[in-house]
DNA sequence: TCCATTTGGTTTAATATTAAACTATATAGT
DNA sequence: ACTATATAGTTTAATATTAAACCAAATGGA
């Protein structure tokens, strides 16, 4: 049983079926995803929903681990679609806030939706128990990475 | 123990956790790339180490779920720092063939060795013997995710 | 108060990628 | 043999993204 290699070759595996996994799931995503409806727009409208709108975009581009340009962008569809209303900050002249619309709130329930029979049928074809075993690790493996990335701040 | 919706849901967390996971690790990834070697092009060079060469670039194409289109452009880059080469198909006129440089093993090695660090510097911070528990599921869920993309071909 | 630095957001140029049109070759049916 | 169709690869236009330059507002000393 030797030591490092063998964990960095399994680390190695890992990332590489996770990377095909997320390209995967990614397009199958947007096969189902109505009118033009991005991922990154999705992203976007399932953080505000769960998390509360009123954030800045520089809050949400960080929490998406993308940049502000691309956020600038992703927010300027949605804003154009009428899902997400953008305000000046009140307190603070250089940041502005994102608010959730009606609109946005309907597209990404009908996102989860139109979501449903994929995920459904995936279920169908992976035991569930697994599944549920698999996420704790994945929530480290994800804590660890974006510490990494991010050295204490 | 309510039914369907639990598991689709912890499915979709999953799928999300991955995309993440996806996302931070290609970061990583590039950053210890040494000389602008892109992660499409270390897979294509890691994909030939591994499988051997003489592949058509159409078959390299599927195997990394990307476009034709796009794996034009990877080998035009490969082959322009002399890390393959490309020939036309003798037996079909409309096929080429990519076989791996010199070079190019080497830059794959390089990049493997740079990549260790980083490797080591994960798996130290997570269980082993998890990490070996969950590469089956995932090689389970991609091939669940591959066979749907396209059904029965 | 003033100036340097930091911070939030936008813009720009470059790049990777996709879908779709296109070219050339091969294959199959008649 | 001919024609229609399928296949391999390239090209084109559009898009999302990044890094870096940039602008404006805030902050923190001196």
């Amino acid at each position: 049983m030797t030591a490092g290699p063998h964990h960095g070759e399994t680390m190695f595996r890992i990332l590489n079926e996770i990377g095909i996994i997320a390209q995967l799931s990614g397009n199958a995503f947007e096969k189902v995803m109505p009118d033009g409806m991005t991922l990154s727009q999705f992203t976007v409208l399932n953080h505000l929903v769960r998390l509360g709108d009123g954030r800045t975009p520089l809050s949400i581009a960080q929490a998406m681990q993308v940049t502000k340009g691309a956020m600038t962008n992703t927010l300027g569809h949605l804003e154009g679609k009428g899902f997400v209303r953008i305000e000046p900050d009140t307190h603070d002249g250089r940041s502005k806030r994102v608010f959730l619309m009606p609109a946005g709130r309907l597209a990404r329930d009908g996102a989860i939706t139109a979501l449903g029979p994929e995920l459904a049928a995936l279920c169908a074809e992976i035991p569930v128990a697994t599944l549920s075993q698999a996420l704790p690790l994945l929530e480290t493996l994800r804590k660890v990475l974006d510490a990494r990335r991010n050295p204490v701040a």
